[in-house]
DNA sequence: ATATCGATTATCT
DNA sequence: GATAATCGATATG
């Protein structure tokens, strides 16, 4: 667990879509341990969640869905299971996957992951060389933005592609692993309904995304 | 048509 | 700790 490079536990089986088909609160607790695959050509790359973020739907004021179903939040009002990946401040991109119900807009921010497979594509994709003994590994996919960057995952070409499938290239796996310990923290990043604790990460976990991978501002407190 | 700002990251002091 | 980079979605005239 310290030397993070463990390969899977064994065969990584698809989540269905009833997986999907719940609040992305529960959504978001369950995906931790999961893994997300890409597989591309001859060379799969794959790498464990270890930490979400929930996004309530139409009436969660930080959820891209409160500005209602456009051509561009679509698939959050779509079926459940399927990836919603958006483009922001002018460079990255970010992953998400669509809960409930269609018709319902809820949805869960992949934020961060451990590498287990294709580490040195996800180092090559990400501009980083891996040098023993470095600290950087969890830069590899540590943040929304920087997991989508190891991954190839852009909005032409993975927007409301279908996670529960095999064969869609992008989908999400389980391997049996079981998450030991869970921590609960307000979301990051926004300015709208930033107390809510939504923020789900794997304790103690190397991949944590954040300037120090744990310590979350507990600044702007001050109010009493 | 133009202005504002964001579910971020890298780089600087 | 602070800020520049960079662009598309959304709001406003």
């Amino acid at each position: 667990m310290q030397s993070s490079v463990c390969p899977p536990l064994g065969p990584i089986r698809p989540l269905d879509r009833e997986f999907f088909a719940r609040t992305p609160r529960r959504v978001a607790r369950d995906l931790l341990g999961k893994i997300l695959v890409r597989d591309s050509g001859k060379v799969r790359i794959s790498a464990r969640i270890v930490e979400v973020e929930a996004y309530l739907g139409q009436n969660d004021p930080a959820a891209h869905a409160s500005a209602g179903n456009t051509a561009r939040t679509s698939v959050l009002f779509g079926p459940p299971g399927y990836a919603y990946v958006y483009f922001i401040y002018g460079n990255h991109y970010c992953l998400n996957v669509s809960c409930e119900q269609e018709g319902k807009a809820g949805s869960v921010l992949i934020r961060a992951l451990e590498p287990l497979e294709g580490i040195e594509e996800m180092a090559r994709a990400r501009g980083i060389v891996l040098r023993h003994g470095s600290q950087d590994f969890p830069k590899l996919t540590s943040g929304p933005g920087r997991l989508a960057e190891a991954f190839g995952i852009t909005r032409t070409r993975d927007n409301g592609c279908d996670l529960t499938s095999r064969t869609s290239g992008l989908w999400i796996g389980d391997d049996a692993f079981r998450a030991k310990r869970i921590q609960i923290t307000p979301r990051i990043g926004i300015s709208k309904a930033a107390d809510h604790p939504l923020r789900y990460i794997l304790a103690g976990n190397k991949c944590i995304s954040g300037p120090k991978n744990s310590r979350q501002r507990l600044k702007t407190h001050s109010k009493a």
